[in-house]
DNA sequence: ACCAGTATACTTGTCTGACGATTTGGGCGA
DNA sequence: TCGCCCAAATCGTCAGACAAGTATACTGGT
Protein backbone atom coordinates (compact mmCIF):
# COMPACT_ATOMS: atom_id res chain seq x y z
CA UNK A 1 0.00 0.00 0.00
CA UNK A 2 2.56 2.60 1.04
CA UNK A 3 3.79 2.41 -2.32
CA UNK A 4 7.16 4.05 -3.08
CA UNK A 5 9.85 5.40 -0.40
CA UNK A 6 8.34 8.89 -1.97
CA UNK A 7 9.54 11.08 0.67
CA UNK A 8 7.99 8.79 3.82
CA UNK A 9 10.72 10.67 5.94
CA UNK A 10 7.77 8.70 8.08
CA UNK A 11 8.84 8.63 11.29
CA UNK A 12 12.38 7.90 11.15
CA UNK A 13 11.34 4.74 14.24
CA UNK A 14 9.98 1.83 12.91
CA UNK A 15 7.83 1.76 15.76
CA UNK A 16 6.82 5.13 15.31
CA UNK A 17 5.25 4.45 11.99
CA UNK A 18 3.71 1.39 12.55
CA UNK A 19 2.04 2.78 15.65
CA UNK A 20 0.34 5.68 13.34
CA UNK A 21 -0.61 3.86 11.26
CA UNK A 22 -2.54 1.66 13.12
CA UNK A 23 -4.00 5.07 14.82
CA UNK A 24 -4.99 6.24 11.67
CA UNK A 25 -7.09 2.94 10.98
CA UNK A 26 -8.58 2.65 14.05
CA UNK A 27 -10.26 6.60 14.16
CA UNK A 28 -10.96 6.62 10.44
CA UNK A 29 -13.18 3.21 11.39
CA UNK A 30 -11.15 1.00 8.87
CA UNK A 31 -10.98 -1.36 11.77
CA UNK A 32 -14.95 -1.91 12.81
CA UNK A 33 -15.47 -1.72 16.89
CA UNK A 34 -15.43 -5.46 18.50
CA UNK A 35 -12.96 -6.43 15.87
CA UNK A 36 -10.01 -8.82 17.49
CA UNK A 37 -6.67 -7.16 17.23
CA UNK A 38 -3.89 -9.69 17.78
CA UNK A 39 -0.33 -9.10 17.89
CA UNK A 40 0.77 -11.68 15.19
CA UNK A 41 -1.93 -10.39 12.97
CA UNK A 42 0.05 -7.05 12.87
CA UNK A 43 3.04 -8.46 12.91
CA UNK A 44 2.76 -10.62 10.01
CA UNK A 45 -0.04 -7.33 7.89
CA UNK A 46 3.32 -5.13 8.43
CA UNK A 47 6.00 -7.64 8.48
CA UNK A 48 7.41 -6.61 11.61
CA UNK A 49 8.44 -9.04 14.76
CA UNK A 50 6.08 -9.52 17.00
CA UNK A 51 7.35 -7.42 19.98
CA UNK A 52 7.42 -4.28 17.88
CA UNK A 53 3.46 -4.94 17.60
CA UNK A 54 3.04 -5.95 21.04
CA UNK A 55 4.46 -2.53 22.06
CA UNK A 56 2.13 -0.93 19.34
CA UNK A 57 -0.53 -2.15 20.72
CA UNK A 58 0.04 -1.53 24.63
CA UNK A 59 0.26 2.31 23.21
CA UNK A 60 -2.64 2.51 21.63
CA UNK A 61 -4.49 0.47 25.10
CA UNK A 62 -2.56 3.21 26.98
CA UNK A 63 -4.68 6.04 25.25
CA UNK A 64 -7.72 4.42 25.43
CA UNK A 65 -8.09 3.59 21.53
CA UNK A 66 -7.73 -0.73 22.33
CA UNK A 67 -9.03 -2.16 25.10
CA UNK A 68 -7.38 -5.14 26.83
CA UNK A 69 -6.98 -7.44 29.92
CA UNK A 70 -4.28 -9.83 30.58
CA UNK A 71 -4.06 -13.08 28.47
CA UNK A 72 -6.78 -11.76 26.29
CA UNK A 73 -7.04 -10.11 22.59
CA UNK A 74 -7.18 -6.98 22.19
CA UNK A 75 -10.42 -5.49 20.67
CA UNK A 76 -11.27 -1.76 19.41
CA UNK A 77 -14.12 -0.48 21.71
CA UNK A 78 -17.53 0.76 20.90
CA UNK A 79 -18.84 3.54 23.50
CA UNK A 80 -21.69 3.16 25.20
CA UNK A 81 -24.05 6.02 25.78
CA UNK A 82 -22.22 6.33 29.44
CA UNK A 83 -18.94 6.06 28.22
CA UNK A 84 -19.28 9.07 25.34
CA UNK A 85 -21.10 11.22 28.32
CA UNK A 86 -17.60 10.67 30.01
CA UNK A 87 -15.78 11.32 27.37
CA UNK A 88 -17.68 15.23 26.54
CA UNK A 89 -17.54 15.83 30.31
CA UNK A 90 -14.00 15.23 30.37
CA UNK A 91 -13.35 17.15 26.90
CA UNK A 92 -15.58 20.30 27.93
CA UNK A 93 -13.12 20.54 31.59
CA UNK A 94 -10.28 20.74 29.07
CA UNK A 95 -11.82 23.16 26.42
CA UNK A 96 -13.44 25.42 28.66
CA UNK A 97 -9.92 26.21 30.46
CA UNK A 98 -8.78 26.40 26.88
CA UNK A 99 -10.55 29.04 25.67
CA UNK A 100 -11.59 30.63 29.01
CA UNK A 101 -6.89 31.76 28.70
CA UNK A 102 -7.22 32.52 24.67
CA UNK A 103 -10.47 34.70 25.58
CA UNK A 104 -8.62 36.71 28.33
CA UNK A 105 -6.05 37.74 26.21
CA UNK A 106 -8.57 38.11 22.94
CA UNK A 107 -6.09 35.45 20.80
CA UNK A 108 -7.22 33.82 18.28
CA UNK A 109 -5.30 30.72 17.00
CA UNK A 110 -4.36 31.33 13.28
CA UNK A 111 -4.60 27.78 12.92
CA UNK A 112 -7.98 27.49 13.64
CA UNK A 113 -8.78 29.67 11.57
CA UNK A 114 -7.04 27.70 8.64
CA UNK A 115 -8.71 24.78 10.08
CA UNK A 116 -12.17 26.52 9.88
CA UNK A 117 -11.50 27.41 6.12
CA UNK A 118 -10.45 23.84 5.69
CA UNK A 119 -13.98 22.67 6.96
CA UNK A 120 -16.16 24.72 5.11
CA UNK A 121 -14.09 23.61 1.77
CA UNK A 122 -14.55 19.57 2.97
CA UNK A 123 -18.38 20.82 3.50
CA UNK A 124 -19.24 21.98 0.32
CA UNK A 125 -17.42 19.19 -1.23
CA UNK A 126 -19.22 16.60 1.11
CA UNK A 127 -16.10 15.18 1.95
CA UNK A 128 -17.04 13.71 5.34
CA UNK A 129 -13.28 12.24 6.52
CA UNK A 130 -11.96 15.56 5.77
CA UNK A 131 -14.59 17.17 7.80
CA UNK A 132 -13.92 15.44 10.73
CA UNK A 133 -10.05 15.61 10.05
CA UNK A 134 -10.54 19.31 10.32
CA UNK A 135 -13.13 19.18 12.69
CA UNK A 136 -10.15 17.89 14.96
CA UNK A 137 -7.35 20.05 13.75
CA UNK A 138 -9.85 23.17 15.25
CA UNK A 139 -10.31 22.13 18.90
CA UNK A 140 -6.75 20.80 18.33
CA UNK A 141 -5.72 23.82 17.64
CA UNK A 142 -7.72 25.66 20.43
CA UNK A 143 -5.72 23.94 23.13
CA UNK A 144 -2.34 24.33 21.43
CA UNK A 145 -2.77 27.66 21.47
CA UNK A 146 -2.82 27.93 25.14
CA UNK A 147 0.95 26.87 25.38
CA UNK A 148 0.37 24.46 27.91
CA UNK A 149 2.50 21.00 27.24
CA UNK A 150 0.44 18.97 29.35
CA UNK A 151 -3.15 20.38 29.02
CA UNK A 152 -1.95 19.19 24.98
CA UNK A 153 -1.10 16.12 26.23
CA UNK A 154 -4.64 15.57 28.05
CA UNK A 155 -6.72 16.77 24.88
CA UNK A 156 -4.61 14.66 22.47
CA UNK A 157 -5.93 11.38 24.54
CA UNK A 158 -9.24 12.80 24.98
CA UNK A 159 -9.65 13.72 21.43
CA UNK A 160 -7.96 10.37 20.11
CA UNK A 161 -11.66 8.38 21.40
CA UNK A 162 -13.25 11.26 20.18
CA UNK A 163 -12.16 10.32 16.78
CA UNK A 164 -12.42 7.13 17.01
CA UNK A 165 -16.27 7.69 17.49
CA UNK A 166 -16.32 10.15 14.98
CA UNK A 167 -14.92 7.54 12.78
CA UNK A 168 -17.17 4.94 13.48
CA UNK A 169 -20.41 6.64 12.97
CA UNK A 170 -19.08 8.70 9.75
CA UNK A 171 -20.60 6.74 7.05
CA UNK A 172 -24.55 7.06 8.38
CA UNK A 173 -23.26 11.00 8.72
CA UNK A 174 -26.84 12.89 8.29
CA UNK A 175 -25.86 16.60 10.09
CA UNK A 176 -25.51 19.50 7.99
CA UNK A 177 -21.84 20.36 8.73
CA UNK A 178 -22.53 24.11 8.27
CA UNK A 179 -24.00 23.84 12.11
CA UNK A 180 -21.25 23.23 12.89
CA UNK A 181 -18.84 25.51 11.40
CA UNK A 182 -21.30 28.40 12.66
CA UNK A 183 -20.79 27.07 16.26
CA UNK A 184 -17.18 27.03 15.84
CA UNK A 185 -16.89 30.50 14.03
CA UNK A 186 -19.59 31.83 17.27
CA UNK A 187 -16.54 30.42 19.64
CA UNK A 188 -13.87 32.06 17.63
CA UNK A 189 -15.49 35.48 17.68
CA UNK A 190 -16.37 35.42 21.32
CA UNK A 191 -12.53 34.67 21.95
CA UNK A 192 -11.69 37.73 19.77
CA UNK A 193 -14.26 40.11 21.74
CA UNK A 194 -12.63 39.20 24.71
CA UNK A 195 -15.08 37.19 26.67
CA UNK A 196 -14.23 34.72 27.97
CA UNK A 197 -17.67 33.71 29.77
CA UNK A 198 -19.61 34.43 26.41
CA UNK A 199 -16.77 31.58 24.55
CA UNK A 200 -17.40 28.95 27.06
CA UNK A 201 -21.00 29.39 27.45
CA UNK A 202 -20.87 28.83 23.36
CA UNK A 203 -18.48 26.46 23.70
CA UNK A 204 -20.11 24.48 25.99
CA UNK A 205 -23.09 24.65 23.39
CA UNK A 206 -21.21 23.07 20.75
CA UNK A 207 -20.29 20.18 22.20
CA UNK A 208 -23.38 19.59 23.86
CA UNK A 209 -24.62 19.75 20.26
CA UNK A 210 -21.61 17.50 19.07
CA UNK A 211 -22.92 14.82 22.15
CA UNK A 212 -26.63 15.10 20.76
CA UNK A 213 -25.78 14.43 17.37
CA UNK A 214 -23.11 10.97 18.67
CA UNK A 215 -25.82 9.44 21.20
CA UNK A 216 -28.55 10.06 19.01
CA UNK A 217 -26.92 8.64 16.19
CA UNK A 218 -25.90 5.15 18.59
CA UNK A 219 -29.69 5.06 19.72
CA UNK A 220 -30.42 4.96 16.34
CA UNK A 221 -27.85 2.01 15.57
CA UNK A 222 -29.36 0.49 18.54
CA UNK A 223 -32.40 0.25 17.74
CA UNK A 224 -32.09 -0.74 13.80
CA UNK A 225 -29.81 -3.25 15.25
CA UNK A 226 -32.79 -4.76 17.33
CA UNK A 227 -34.81 -5.15 14.41
CA UNK A 228 -32.79 -7.54 12.54
CA UNK B 1 -15.47 1.78 44.56
CA UNK B 2 -12.24 0.72 45.44
CA UNK B 3 -13.66 -2.75 46.86
CA UNK B 4 -12.30 -5.83 48.04
CA UNK B 5 -9.58 -6.88 46.47
CA UNK B 6 -6.92 -4.77 48.50
CA UNK B 7 -5.04 -7.33 49.00
CA UNK B 8 -3.55 -6.00 45.97
CA UNK B 9 -0.75 -8.83 46.59
CA UNK B 10 1.88 -7.51 44.26
CA UNK B 11 0.44 -7.14 40.59
CA UNK B 12 0.45 -10.98 39.12
CA UNK B 13 2.54 -9.69 36.06
CA UNK B 14 6.06 -9.16 36.34
CA UNK B 15 6.09 -6.17 34.52
CA UNK B 16 3.38 -4.33 36.67
CA UNK B 17 5.48 -5.11 40.14
CA UNK B 18 8.70 -3.59 37.97
CA UNK B 19 6.63 -0.68 36.76
CA UNK B 20 5.33 0.10 40.23
CA UNK B 21 8.90 -0.34 42.27
CA UNK B 22 10.66 2.01 40.13
CA UNK B 23 7.60 4.45 39.48
CA UNK B 24 7.96 4.54 43.56
CA UNK B 25 11.59 4.88 43.61
CA UNK B 26 11.05 7.79 41.19
CA UNK B 27 7.91 9.98 43.03
CA UNK B 28 9.69 9.51 46.46
CA UNK B 29 13.02 10.87 45.23
CA UNK B 30 14.71 7.72 45.83
CA UNK B 31 16.54 8.45 42.49
CA UNK B 32 17.44 11.83 42.32
CA UNK B 33 16.90 14.16 39.19
CA UNK B 34 19.08 14.10 36.83
CA UNK B 35 20.14 10.41 37.42
CA UNK B 36 20.23 8.59 34.44
CA UNK B 37 18.43 5.60 34.01
CA UNK B 38 19.82 3.04 31.29
CA UNK B 39 17.62 -0.08 30.49
CA UNK B 40 20.60 -2.07 31.28
CA UNK B 41 20.40 -0.89 35.22
CA UNK B 42 16.98 -1.61 35.65
CA UNK B 43 17.95 -5.23 34.04
CA UNK B 44 20.41 -5.61 36.05
CA UNK B 45 19.11 -4.34 39.04
CA UNK B 46 15.49 -6.28 39.10
CA UNK B 47 17.19 -9.38 37.28
CA UNK B 48 14.64 -9.29 34.61
CA UNK B 49 15.35 -9.06 30.52
CA UNK B 50 16.02 -5.86 28.70
CA UNK B 51 12.67 -5.74 26.92
CA UNK B 52 11.21 -5.81 30.42
CA UNK B 53 12.96 -3.09 31.38
CA UNK B 54 12.75 -1.31 28.31
CA UNK B 55 8.51 -1.49 28.35
CA UNK B 56 8.71 -0.34 32.23
CA UNK B 57 11.05 2.99 31.14
CA UNK B 58 8.59 3.41 28.15
CA UNK B 59 5.16 3.40 30.45
CA UNK B 60 7.10 5.96 32.93
CA UNK B 61 8.37 8.27 29.83
CA UNK B 62 4.16 7.83 28.32
CA UNK B 63 3.19 9.40 32.19
CA UNK B 64 6.26 12.22 32.18
CA UNK B 65 8.23 10.79 34.80
CA UNK B 66 10.99 10.08 32.74
CA UNK B 67 12.38 12.04 30.11
CA UNK B 68 13.74 10.41 26.78
CA UNK B 69 14.98 11.60 23.43
CA UNK B 70 16.10 9.26 20.99
CA UNK B 71 19.23 7.05 21.34
CA UNK B 72 19.71 8.81 24.55
CA UNK B 73 19.58 7.95 28.28
CA UNK B 74 16.74 8.26 30.18
CA UNK B 75 16.42 10.23 32.69
CA UNK B 76 14.48 12.00 35.77
CA UNK B 77 13.53 14.95 35.40
CA UNK B 78 13.40 18.42 37.74
CA UNK B 79 10.73 20.33 36.61
CA UNK B 80 11.75 24.14 36.25
CA UNK B 81 9.79 27.23 37.22
CA UNK B 82 7.62 27.15 34.09
CA UNK B 83 6.92 23.55 34.42
CA UNK B 84 5.58 23.86 37.55
CA UNK B 85 3.34 26.57 36.72
CA UNK B 86 2.58 24.36 33.85
CA UNK B 87 1.92 21.68 35.68
CA UNK B 88 -0.76 23.60 38.04
CA UNK B 89 -2.32 24.72 35.59
CA UNK B 90 -3.43 21.62 34.43
CA UNK B 91 -3.69 20.37 38.15
CA UNK B 92 -6.43 23.40 38.53
CA UNK B 93 -8.24 22.51 35.42
CA UNK B 94 -8.80 19.36 36.22
CA UNK B 95 -9.53 19.79 40.22
CA UNK B 96 -11.66 22.82 39.84
CA UNK B 97 -14.00 20.00 37.52
CA UNK B 98 -14.44 17.67 40.13
CA UNK B 99 -14.76 19.89 43.22
CA UNK B 100 -17.74 21.84 41.30
CA UNK B 101 -19.44 18.42 40.12
CA UNK B 102 -19.13 17.26 43.98
CA UNK B 103 -20.44 21.12 45.06
CA UNK B 104 -23.46 20.38 43.09
CA UNK B 105 -24.69 17.39 44.64
CA UNK B 106 -23.04 18.61 48.17
CA UNK B 107 -20.73 15.25 48.21
CA UNK B 108 -18.39 14.92 50.47
CA UNK B 109 -16.12 11.47 49.74
CA UNK B 110 -15.49 9.00 52.44
CA UNK B 111 -11.72 8.60 51.47
CA UNK B 112 -11.54 12.39 51.33
CA UNK B 113 -11.82 12.75 54.84
CA UNK B 114 -9.64 9.67 55.94
CA UNK B 115 -7.05 10.75 53.97
CA UNK B 116 -7.78 14.54 55.97
CA UNK B 117 -7.33 12.10 59.37
CA UNK B 118 -4.21 10.11 57.91
CA UNK B 119 -2.31 13.71 57.45
CA UNK B 120 -3.17 14.88 60.52
CA UNK B 121 -1.66 11.91 61.96
CA UNK B 122 1.48 12.61 59.73
CA UNK B 123 1.74 15.77 60.68
CA UNK B 124 2.00 15.31 64.58
CA UNK B 125 4.09 12.47 63.98
CA UNK B 126 6.63 14.85 61.46
CA UNK B 127 6.20 11.89 59.61
CA UNK B 128 6.98 13.71 55.88
CA UNK B 129 6.40 10.92 53.41
CA UNK B 130 2.91 9.52 54.91
CA UNK B 131 1.79 13.60 54.58
CA UNK B 132 2.80 13.74 50.67
CA UNK B 133 0.93 10.32 50.64
CA UNK B 134 -2.18 11.53 52.29
CA UNK B 135 -2.16 15.12 50.71
CA UNK B 136 -1.90 12.85 47.09
CA UNK B 137 -4.89 10.55 48.47
CA UNK B 138 -6.61 13.61 49.47
CA UNK B 139 -7.01 14.84 46.14
CA UNK B 140 -7.05 11.27 44.56
CA UNK B 141 -10.07 10.81 46.25
CA UNK B 142 -11.81 14.34 45.36
CA UNK B 143 -11.68 13.63 41.07
CA UNK B 144 -12.24 9.96 41.69
CA UNK B 145 -15.78 10.51 43.49
CA UNK B 146 -16.90 11.89 40.42
CA UNK B 147 -17.20 9.00 38.60
CA UNK B 148 -15.45 9.71 35.15
CA UNK B 149 -13.04 7.17 34.66
CA UNK B 150 -11.23 9.86 31.72
CA UNK B 151 -10.69 12.49 34.59
CA UNK B 152 -9.50 10.52 37.08
CA UNK B 153 -6.92 8.96 34.10
CA UNK B 154 -6.10 12.41 33.40
CA UNK B 155 -5.95 13.38 36.95
CA UNK B 156 -3.33 10.07 38.00
CA UNK B 157 -0.89 11.73 35.10
CA UNK B 158 -0.98 14.75 36.88
CA UNK B 159 -0.88 13.30 40.45
CA UNK B 160 2.48 11.77 38.90
CA UNK B 161 4.64 14.72 38.10
CA UNK B 162 3.17 16.75 41.71
CA UNK B 163 4.51 13.80 43.92
CA UNK B 164 7.66 13.35 41.69
CA UNK B 165 8.01 17.48 42.61
CA UNK B 166 7.44 16.93 46.39
CA UNK B 167 9.36 14.31 46.49
CA UNK B 168 12.56 16.19 45.43
CA UNK B 169 11.61 18.66 47.55
CA UNK B 170 10.47 16.59 50.70
CA UNK B 171 14.09 16.11 52.55
CA UNK B 172 13.97 20.43 52.91
CA UNK B 173 10.76 20.70 54.10
CA UNK B 174 9.98 23.41 56.52
CA UNK B 175 6.52 24.81 56.04
CA UNK B 176 3.64 23.39 58.76
CA UNK B 177 1.63 21.12 57.86
CA UNK B 178 -1.31 22.31 59.62
CA UNK B 179 -2.17 25.02 57.02
CA UNK B 180 -2.15 22.45 54.18
CA UNK B 181 -5.16 20.16 56.39
CA UNK B 182 -7.05 23.78 57.29
CA UNK B 183 -6.77 24.59 53.27
CA UNK B 184 -8.64 20.56 52.93
CA UNK B 185 -10.54 21.39 55.21
CA UNK B 186 -12.43 24.47 53.84
CA UNK B 187 -12.82 22.76 50.76
CA UNK B 188 -14.55 19.84 52.14
CA UNK B 189 -16.81 22.55 53.82
CA UNK B 190 -17.73 23.97 50.70
CA UNK B 191 -18.52 20.61 49.03
CA UNK B 192 -20.48 19.76 52.11
CA UNK B 193 -22.49 22.95 51.65
CA UNK B 194 -23.08 22.61 48.22
CA UNK B 195 -21.63 25.36 47.40
CA UNK B 196 -19.52 24.95 43.52
CA UNK B 197 -17.98 28.76 43.64
CA UNK B 198 -16.60 28.76 46.96
CA UNK B 199 -15.22 25.62 46.53
CA UNK B 200 -13.82 25.50 43.24
CA UNK B 201 -12.34 29.44 44.79
CA UNK B 202 -11.00 27.29 47.82
CA UNK B 203 -9.21 24.69 45.49
CA UNK B 204 -7.62 27.44 43.53
CA UNK B 205 -6.55 28.93 46.55
CA UNK B 206 -4.76 25.98 47.85
CA UNK B 207 -3.49 24.97 44.95
CA UNK B 208 -1.82 28.57 44.62
CA UNK B 209 -0.26 28.20 47.83
CA UNK B 210 1.02 24.96 47.24
CA UNK B 211 2.28 26.09 44.08
CA UNK B 212 3.88 28.91 45.44
CA UNK B 213 5.92 26.83 48.61
CA UNK B 214 7.37 24.62 45.50
CA UNK B 215 8.56 27.73 43.46
CA UNK B 216 9.66 29.45 46.60
CA UNK B 217 11.50 26.66 47.25
CA UNK B 218 13.08 26.10 43.83
CA UNK B 219 14.14 29.56 43.88
CA UNK B 220 15.95 29.22 47.31
CA UNK B 221 17.89 26.15 46.19
CA UNK B 222 18.73 27.40 42.78
CA UNK B 223 20.28 30.57 45.01
CA UNK B 224 22.29 28.47 47.36
CA UNK B 225 22.95 26.21 44.45
CA UNK B 226 24.83 29.60 42.81
CA UNK B 227 26.77 29.90 46.10
CA UNK B 228 29.12 26.99 45.74
C1' DA C 1 52.14 24.72 23.71
C1' DC C 2 47.27 25.02 22.75
C1' DC C 3 43.16 24.47 19.99
C1' DA C 4 40.47 22.21 16.52
C1' DG C 5 39.14 18.39 13.70
C1' DT C 6 38.79 13.58 13.09
C1' DA C 7 38.72 8.79 14.01
C1' DT C 8 37.91 5.15 17.13
C1' DA C 9 35.69 2.78 20.88
C1' DC C 10 32.01 2.44 24.10
C1' DT C 11 27.46 2.91 25.34
C1' DT C 12 22.68 2.84 24.10
C1' DG C 13 18.69 1.81 21.47
C1' DT C 14 16.32 -1.15 18.17
C1' DC C 15 15.04 -5.25 15.78
C1' DT C 16 14.54 -10.39 15.35
C1' DG C 17 13.68 -15.23 16.99
C1' DA C 18 12.13 -18.74 20.39
C1' DC C 19 10.25 -20.77 24.79
C1' DG C 20 7.07 -21.24 28.72
C1' DA C 21 2.52 -19.94 31.00
C1' DT C 22 -2.30 -19.07 30.77
C1' DT C 23 -6.85 -18.69 28.90
C1' DT C 24 -10.51 -20.03 25.72
C1' DG C 25 -13.10 -23.12 22.84
C1' DG C 26 -14.54 -27.71 21.48
C1' DG C 27 -15.24 -32.62 22.16
C1' DC C 28 -16.17 -36.59 24.89
C1' DG C 29 -18.24 -38.98 28.58
C1' DA C 30 -21.50 -39.41 32.43
C1' DT D 1 -27.81 -31.68 29.04
C1' DC D 2 -24.10 -30.56 32.03
C1' DG D 3 -19.43 -31.02 33.56
C1' DC D 4 -14.67 -32.27 32.81
C1' DC D 5 -10.67 -32.76 30.02
C1' DC D 6 -7.85 -31.87 26.14
C1' DA D 7 -6.02 -29.03 22.48
C1' DA D 8 -5.22 -24.82 20.01
C1' DA D 9 -4.13 -20.17 20.18
C1' DT D 10 -2.47 -16.11 22.29
C1' DC D 11 0.13 -13.47 25.59
C1' DG D 12 4.25 -12.66 28.60
C1' DT D 13 9.07 -13.26 29.08
C1' DC D 14 13.86 -14.19 27.89
C1' DA D 15 18.22 -14.26 25.05
C1' DG D 16 21.03 -12.45 21.15
C1' DA D 17 22.72 -9.63 17.16
C1' DC D 18 22.80 -5.24 14.44
C1' DA D 19 22.88 -0.27 13.79
C1' DA D 20 23.17 4.48 15.43
C1' DG D 21 24.89 8.10 18.39
C1' DT D 22 27.99 10.08 21.71
C1' DA D 23 32.12 10.79 24.18
C1' DT D 24 36.95 10.48 24.31
C1' DA D 25 41.52 10.34 22.77
C1' DC D 26 44.78 11.33 19.33
C1' DT D 27 46.95 13.87 15.66
C1' DG D 28 47.77 17.80 12.86
C1' DG D 29 47.89 22.69 12.44
C1' DT D 30 48.56 27.27 14.23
Amino acid sequence: MDGQPSFSLGPSSLTEALYESVRKRIVNGEIAPGEKLTEIRIANEYSVARPTAKACLERLTALGLLRRTTHKTAVVPKLDEGEIRDLYFSRETVERAAVAVLARTATVPAAAVRAQAAMKAAATDMAFANQVEADIAFHSALVAAVGSRRLSRMHEVILGEVHLTMGQFQAHRTTHPMNVVHEHDDILKAIGDGDPERAQQRLTHHLDQAQGRLVGQLRREQTEEAHT
